[in-house]
DNA sequence: TTCTATTATCGTATATTTGCGATATAAGAT
DNA sequence: ATCTTATATCGCAAATATACGATAATAGAA
């Protein structure tokens, strides 16, 4: 009775949605800015800069892994990740032709 | 113990991340779709196009309101809601900011 | 091999989200 | 005033997300 309807919808809302909620908490846009502020990938040193235990962030960086915004590769005890650039010029491209391009003409009529 | 720990980051962590919870379920990108997709509000309507029982529209777009992602205005029996255009021009251009520029100088070197 | 350092996973408690039916609300029609 | 119609809110049940400590796993150092 409380189930997620959520293969209601087309593929396109659902991918869109999954995006979105990939980049829903501060940690994970915290995590996503210092990726793409350096010109390498991250190699640990993540958890120092959050205010949040190990565990969780390893829990925020394996979503995001799932979600494909990122990238990474686990080298026994060191681990590696960087952001996965085509999956947000993708989605990006795709929140641009759902909203962004609309915007031009619907600009004058609303409420 | 498990309380969230979002006032441990930046204004604009949490900005940005309000901005794409919003977005973070396909009923609440089909309704922005369908709002983006008319030239003008939308009154009613919107619970005929979804698999979802009217109460549950409605809280949805409680939500997108709430997020400032779209304004309505309630008449009596009737609402009219539409796309605030302003809040996606601003929330856009900060994910460009954090991300998509960041892009050209990145796109070299990573894993 | 044993120790160390780093990351991932498990288990658990709490908070939040999702969805629906039932009910309230509000304006116009009768 | 009562009925109708459209929307919002309430109350609940189930699913998901969040966070942490404890523990496992993995590769290199001693």
């Amino acid at each position: 009775m409380a189930f997620h309807k959520k293969e209601e919808f087309t593929q396109k809302e659902q991918d869109l949605a999954n995006f979105a909620k990939a980049m829903a908490h501060p940690a994970r846009i915290a995590i996503l800015k210092v990726l793409a502020q350096r010109n390498e990938c991250i190699c640990g040193e993540i958890v120092d800069l959050l205010p949040l235990a190990q565990s969780t962030v390893s829990q925020h960086l394996k979503e995001l892994k799932n979600a494909g915004l990122i990238t990474g590769t686990v080298d026994g005890p060191k681990s590696c990740y960087c952001i996965n650039w085509k999956a947000f010029e993708k989605f990006n491209g795709e929140f641009n032709f759902l909203f962004t391009n609309l915007k031009i003409k619907n600009e004058k009529a609303c409420c």
